[in-house]
DNA sequence: TCTACTTGATCGCGCTGCCCG
DNA sequence: ACGGGCAGCGCGATCAAGTAG
């Protein structure tokens, strides 16, 4: 029994040694039953009772079995968490700090990934979720615009970052106003003398990327502007920089781009060009990445506050858990517009 | 039973309408048992039987409660993650290869976040993921040396990044080879006429901090040069712009910088100063972010194969779950310098 | 009759809910 | 007001029992 000898399978390694409920009751002299009281923080214990069995409890450094206590009271205040598998900064910023919402709020954090954003998989990540009794779900970072069948999901709670369409009632779309980030952008770029203003889009397969192009379309055409060129990456430096090769000179003299890492590429493609930043194009990003502010040219940024969105979600979230009616269904959380030095005043060409 | 009413408790939206092996078995007319057998892929079925009971599974889209399982097994096929609360690229840049290699060998992700590396916040973390049921604990990113009683961990499989001291048999450290990695940078710089070369470290408190900078005297003093000087900054942009404003600049034609991020912050500060990069002083990054290829001077750095280690973590981690001997207890991959802009000869000063 | 294969009844994992003293 | 007994959450393990060759 007590052999530590190597080779011990997984099963008595795993396990080895932990106290039970039971082992607390005879040390303590008292029934399970009155211990699971103390530990549940009951009433009806004498104090002088609770005392002993806190020291017992202390003594053996018991804790209650997880898998126990949710097959019998079926809550496990797990939240899981499913995310695309990038390491892109957008979706990794958020995530340490869902996991500190959620530990406040007294949930734990399951993990699980997609590779791409279908339906099959979704449905696949919701179903490992749920066997392992995770009391809701939030999923982060995923691209596209998915229907989940209800059936899927059982009514389990759901929040999201980008729009799924679903019968389920329990669900809350949390997310940055993407659209009024490229909207306050653009309006900036205007009011700066700017009247060829182009866009640099994420793929548009993801919600995010199609939503800050959606903003970008909408402020240009309501300032009566004709849309300047529109251009595509897949988030990287390196898609940004081949874009922005593309880019006809003469057709902007400022450009909106869907991250900070593609207005990073994209500014060194300009400088190899010969053009300077931002005396002969202006380019805002969106993001601000920490490196952002130190970049040789300052990048002026839509700000999205991540940990805002993070708290946000586990808070609705676990209202949907609790029950509560939601108030708001979408939820989009205000951007901020960093002016650094990668955009200037535009006084219209002399020649 | 079915009410779908509004404010269902938790309990009941949690498990409700989930199939039990039970349902199963009332549904193709064969026992709990045969059921079981079948799910679990064990010998002695009748095909014919096997079939049936699949088509039922399918039909109920039944999965075995995990709960229910690990208690009875003991078993979860859980994996914990300990990471520091932090958006550094280093630290997340692995996450998800972790999770996708965990998963690839069968297991899941438990996650959980200490907001600073204390003991007393390791061994927290340790407990709840230990009550979680999780067969082996991998520690990512946490800061310094710490030591662990080998009580807490009652023989928890363990893997970490940076070293720990633990009496336990099973624990083995997976990083990359920091030490190599600055030795190279100055070794890059030395074979480029650089003589004079400083060092701005990460936050000593870390350990890879701490490894970084030791590389870096160690190839310096083997190669017979004066240390230059010794900054420290905290990985962020900022502080490597900071530390920058600082340094000596007779004292230093080239700079060892510990990450990426910090880099850039110390570029920016020199060309504020008027020094050109690389014609006034050489720079080299650490960890190659996705960025640094594309910064107005591409960043000579030393690339870290992030998910290389984290699947090697998981990979020493399952072994020492399935109880194997752990051949090597301290693992250390290599790194790669990448050369870019930011680095140039150096053919001694005119003056 | 005996062996090989297939199936099922019963128990218990560790804990909490209900009910009783 | 306080404490304990008992059942059972959903599953897998053990062992016994059944069926066919």
């Amino acid at each position: 029994m007590n052999d530590s000898a190597v080779g011990a399978s997984p099963k008595e390694a795993a396990k080895q040694a932990l106290p039970r409920l039971a082992d607390v009751a005879a040390h303590a002299g008292v029934s399970a039953k009155t211990v699971s009281r103390v530990v549940n923080n009951e009433a009806n214990v004498r104090p002088q009772v609770r005392a002993q069995v806190l020291r017992s409890v202390a003594a053996l450094g018991y804790r209650p079995n997880a898998a126990a206590r949710a097959l019998v009271t079926q809550r496990t205040h797990q939240i899981g968490l499913i995310a695309t598998a990038s390491s892109l900064y957008g979706p990794t910023a958020g995530l340490f700090s869902l996991e500190q919402a959620a530990w406040k709020a007294g949930y734990g954090l399951t993990l699980t990934t997609v590779r791409e954003a279908s339906e099959a998989q979704l449905e696949e990540a919701i179903h490992y979720l749920m066997v392992r009794g995770v009391e809701g779900v939030i999923v982060s970072g995923v691209a596209g615009a998915l229907h989940l069948e209800a059936s899927a999901l059982t009514d389990m709670p759901l929040v999201t970052t980008s729009p799924i369409t679903t019968e389920s009632a329990k669900y809350v779309l949390v997310d940055s106003d993407q659209v009024a980030g490229t909207r306050t952008a653009v309006r900036h770029l205007y009011d700066s003398g700017h009247r060829r203003i182009a866009h640099l889009a994420g793929p548009l397969s993801w919600d995010s990327a199609a939503q800050r192009r959606d903003g970008w379309l909408q402020e240009v055409e309501d300032l009566g502007l004709n849309p300047g060129p529109l251009l595509e990456g897949d988030w990287s430096p390196k898609s940004g920089y081949e874009a922005a090769l593309t880019l006809d000179r003469a057709a902007a003299t400022a450009i909106v781009v869907a991250n900070d890492h593609m207005a990073m590429g994209a500014i060194r493609a300009f400088t190899e060009q010969g053009m300077r930043i931002p005396n002969d194009i202006s380019v805002i990003g969106f993001d601000d990445v920490p490196e952002a502010a130190y970049q040789m040219v300052p990048l002026t940024t839509v700000r999205q506050n991540f940990s805002s969105v993070a708290e946000r979600s586990v808070r609705e979230l676990i209202h949907l858990i609790e029950g509560r009616e939601a108030e708001d269904t979408s939820i989009h959380l205000p951007t901020e517009l960093i002016v650094r030095a990668s955009t200037a005043p535009y006084f219209g060409s002399l020649a």
